[in-house]
DNA sequence: TCTGAAAATTCTTTGAC
DNA sequence: GTCAAAGAATTTTCAGA
C-alpha cells in the first residue's frame, strides 16, 4: 500500500501541502527541479492515490462553527446490521467531521463540529435516536491548540 | 467573528471544499454565476479570513504511517510555565495532527499520526521526557470511518 | 528521465452596464 | 454587483537530448 517516494517526491508533497496554490514554476524552483519533471510526479502521486484531493482550509469561527466535541461511544450491540446503521449514519451527517472504531473499552470516537452546545444536543438527540448507544461521554474543546492536515512526509 | 455570508458564497465555498482545483469558469457555472463575481467573492473570503489556505490532502497509509492514536491526557499542573511549554512541544511534533485543551476531568486530547506502534511510544516518550503529565490513555484507531476537512456551510 | 519551448487553458484586471 | 472582453500568467503537451 505505502508508495515508495524519493526525495524530490517528498519535497513535492511538503510544498503542496503547505500551499496547493503555488505554482508549478515557484514549486519547481523551491524543490530544485523544473516544471516539466514537478508535473509529472504531480501527476503520478495522484494517480498512486497518495494525492486525494485538493482543496480549500475554511476557519470554523468565521463559518459560527463554535463548539467542537470529541465524543466517545460505547456500545453493547456489535451485529453486522447495527454497524452498518451507525456508519450509514456518520457518514451522512455534515457535523461529523471524524469518526473512528476503537481498539478497547471505548468503541468509538467521534470529533463534531456545531455552531453551539443546543446545535450539539441535537446532534446528540438524532444519533441516540436512530441507532442503540450504550454509554456516550463528550468531550467539549476549550481551545484547539493544534489543527492540521499537514502529514509528515 | 462570524461573517455574514449570503446563498452564494456558501455555494462557492461547498465547491471549493470539494474540489480546489476547478477552475473559475467551472466553479461559476455549477453556482449559477459567472467568473468575475465568483472571483471576486473568493477573494473577499479570503481576505476576511473564511478561506484560510488551500492545500492537498494526502493517504497517510499511502506513506506509510498506519496507525493513528487518540490520546487523552489528564495533568496535574496548570501553570502558566507548564502549559506553555507543553503547548510549544505539541505544535513542533509534526506526528501531532491535532490537539485541544478541553473542558472536564481530562485536559487535554490529541490525534496522532505515525508509522506503528513503536513510533507511537517514541513519540509518548518524548512527550513525557520533556513535560509533567500525570496520566495518559491512548486510543488506537482500529478503522477510519470518516475523516473530512469539510465543514457544513 | 530531464530540458526547453510551443499550444491550450485559465486567471486576473479592466471598463461598461 | 454583474457582464464581457483582453492581457498576463499558468498549465499541459510534445519534441529532442
Amino acid at each position: 500500500m505505502a508508495a515508495r517516494l524519493d526525495d524530490l517526491d517528498r519535497k513535492i508533497l511538503a510544498e503542496l501541502q503547505a500551499d496547493a496554490s503555488q505554482s508549478l514554476d515557484e514549486i519547481a524552483r523551491k524543490v530544485g527541479s523544473s516544471k516539466t519533471p514537478v508535473w509529472n510526479r504531480i501527476r503520478k502521486l495522484r494517480e498512486a492515490g497518495v494525492i486525494t484531493r485538493q482543496t480549500v482550509i475554511l476557519d470554523p469561527e468565521a463559518l459560527g462553527l463554535e463548539a467542537c466535541f470529541f465524543v466517545l461511544i460505547r456500545t453493547s450491540e456489535h451485529e453486522a446490521e447495527w454497524q452498518q446503521r451507525f456508519l450509514t449514519t456518520l457518514r451522512a451527517r455534515p457535523e461529523v467531521l471524524e469518526a473512528h472504531r476503537l481498539a478497547g473499552d471505548i468503541d468509538y470516537i467521534l470529533k463534531v463540529r456545531v455552531a453551539n452546545a443546543r446545535a450539539y444536543d441535537a446532534f446528540y438527540q438524532a444519533l441516540i435516536s436512530e441507532v442503540r448507544i450504550y454509554n456516550v461521554t463528550a468531550l467539549l474543546s476549550m481551545e484547539e491548540i493544534k489543527s492540521t492536515t499537514i502529514l509528515p512526509v
